[in-house]
DNA sequence: TGTCCACTGGAAGGGAGGGCTT
DNA sequence: AAGCCCTCCCTTCCAGTGGACA
């Protein structure tokens, strides 16, 4: 017995030392890691050139935008109140930038001759419902104590109008992505806005709406459109050469000199102009593979890092969309993703249903209605991770047509990270879920 | 040509979690 | 504390529908 004990003694006192061991081992290659960044200069001077919010000094192949904004919101330096202006272009094509920029020089120039301008930005994706958007543009103005549910829409309506009116002041507000506001909760809050002048008495309002669909004008009401589309201002996708110019600029406020190539400049440029001239691309594929030069240890960022940063880039757009999904669209996205990997080529709407029940089951979640999971494929269509158009199978009833439109292996990633699904992601399993259907 | 399938999507409303006013 | 209002997520109900098939 006696003896038994202790060799369980000294096996563990071995175990114990060589965990122990490792540990050091570990801790000092972390160390090393951390020795190594501090000792080597990093290839970044200004990281936060590259992040999506920055706005630089001269905003290169858009000068005939910002002229074109700028003369428009020119009319309240002389005490008038602008038109409303629309936006339209894709993604990447500088419109929130050249708005944010002409407004910051508005401001400037305001306050030299002593007139009072300010601005309010919202991005409609995060604030899909009427209320959140006038707490959003409260916030904006400084408003804090607004609280973010529980309050009538007119009650905070009525504490906008007063936070603009406390004074004399031009406020411009900018509704980005404005189309997720309009799809989800309709066109009342801008109803309300555009006549938000009538109710002013110092103070004045101007809007500013920026959508990248050019088909979302259908789904405004003739007097909201024709009042928010005084002004139209249409931005064209920038080309390869125009992508490798900004690139050039932000380069060179970001990255120390030497440590970048000119043909990893090009590529980044040629590389975001296949994807409709996304200038906001291009800055994410020049950030993410100098982190990945960084990492590597190399001290030159070059096209081989660019190739690298574009699976990275998409990877986590992808998988960070997915992560954010409520549970219940996380597992309807799961279903899919289970069909399409069993290689279904026509997934319809009862298809996904069953496997998503048999998934719940399975998790031990309840599940929600097929109303609710028609609703929830609607989101994920808006969100673009799956295409699902309603078509009609004949005498085999009329249902949604539902394909996975982001490379599989990344929603699988998402998936795997996550503890709750990583059971279920597991080949085998999803095989017998799908065997029952 | 009418039937019928498997849904779609609008409308109304419930209830949980939250806040303000009286 | 009661009453009212909000959002978000959800249910229930139900009329409508495109097209294969008998």
């Amino acid at each position: 017995m006696i003896r038994v004990k202790h060799i369980h003694l000294y096996t563990f006192a071995i175990e114990y030392v060589v965990v122990l061991m490792e540990q050091v081992t570990w801790l000092s290659d972390v160390d090393d890691i951390f020795d190594n960044l501090l000792k080597k200069p990093s290839i970044f001077t200004n990281k936060r050139v590259l992040s999506h919010d920055f706005i630089p000094e001269k905003l290169p192949h858009r000068e005939a935008e910002i002229k074109r904004l700028a003369f428009i919101l020119a009319t309240a330096l002389k005490g008038g109140k602008p038109s409303n202006v629309f936006m339209y272009g894709k993604t990447g094509t500088g419109k929130t930038a050249v708005a944010k920029y002409v407004l910051k020089k508005l401001i400037e120039k305001g306050s030299a001759i002593g007139l009072s301008f300010k601005y309010a930005y919202v991005n409609c994706r995060y604030r899909k419902s009427n209320y959140r958007v006038i707490v959003k543009i409260l916030e904006e103005l400084g408003e804090t104590r607004v609280p973010s549910t529980g309050l009538p829409t007119d009650f905070v309506l009525d504490k906008l109008i007063k936070v603009i009116d406390y004074k004399e002041q031009l406020v411009t507000i900018i509704f980005d992505e404005l189309d997720w506001l309009v799809k989800s909760s309709g066109d009342d809050v801008l109803y309300q806005l555009t006549r938000i002048n009538n109710d002013l008495k110092k103070s004045q309002v101007s809007l500013i709406g920026i959508t990248n669909d050019l088909k979302f004008r259908e789904y405004l009401d003739s007097r909201v459109l024709s009042s928010l589309s005084e002004e139209n201002i249409i931005f064209k996708p920038y080309n390869a050469q125009q992508l490798y110019d900004i690139l050039k600029q932000r380069a060179r406020m970001a990255l120390r000199d030497g440590t970048y190539d000119d043909e990893a400049l090009k590529l980044a440029a040629a590389l975001a102009a296949q994807e409709h001239g996304d200038a906001r691309r291009a800055i994410d594929l020049l950030r993410v593979a100098a982190e990945i030069a960084e990492r590597e240890g190399s001290n030159r960022l070059s096209s081989e890092h660019i190739y690298k940063a574009q699976d990275e880039v998409d990877r986590d757009v992808i998988e960070e969309s997915i992560r954010d999904l409520p549970t219940q669209e996380q597992l309807v996205l799961l279903a899919i993703t289970i069909l399409h990997r069993e290689r279904e080529r026509k997934i319809t709407t009862g298809m996904v249903r069953s496997v998503y029940e048999q998934l719940c089951d399975f998790i031990g979640y309840s599940p929600v209605t097929l109303r609710r999971i028609n609703d929830i494929l609607s989101d994920l269509e808006m969100l673009g991770i799956i295409t699902a158009p309603v078509v009609s199978l004949g005498r085999y009833g009329r249902t949604k047509l539902i394909r996975l439109e982001v490379p599989i292996s990344s929603v699988i990633r998402a998936f795997k990270n996550d503890e709750r699904f990583s059971d279920v992601i597991n080949k085998k399993k999803a095989d017998i879920m799908f065997k029952q259907k």
